[in-house]
DNA sequence: CTCATGACTAGCT
DNA sequence: TAGCTAGCCATGA
């Protein structure tokens, strides 16, 4: 246990955090840091969602903070996420989650 | 130590 | 609505 440096410790708690996400929900990098403990930890987020693929986490379930794919259009990972949370029932539309934010919540547990 | 980079954000124009 | 800027955490050169 006392191998686990803070950030080390942060970084599993995101992986947690990843891993908890329900099949046809998404949620944003900051809202991961957050509930991971690290209210401004979204770019910490991105280390956690680097190798999250080996991991073998539901890294496609997180998008930014607008609802679009972090990745770059038309790039491969771009369409695999597009194409996975497809199958899981979400609808993406131009790598961007369709979703109604009336209100600029903090909340962002869609599906 | 300083500078640059990254699957990011919130705020301002 | 869209684009730009500064702030954010951690890592590597």
């Amino acid at each position: 246990m006392s191998d686990l440096s803070a950030t080390t410790a942060k970084l599993q708690r995101m992986r947690e955090v990843i891993a908890a996400i329900p099949s046809g929900c998404v949620l944003s990098y900051a809202e991961v840091a957050r509930r991971a403990g690290v209210p401004r930890g979204a770019r910490l987020a991105v280390r956690a969602l680097a190798g999250a693929e080996a991991e073998g986490l539901p890294w496609h379930r997180v998008l930014r903070a607008d609802g679009r794919i972090a990745f770059p259009p038309q790039s491969r990972e771009w369409r695999e996420q597009a194409r996975r949370l497809r199958a899981e029932g979400v609808d993406v539309v131009d790598g961007r989650v369709r979703v109604r934010r009336s209100n600029s919540l903090d909340a962002l547990v869609w599906g």
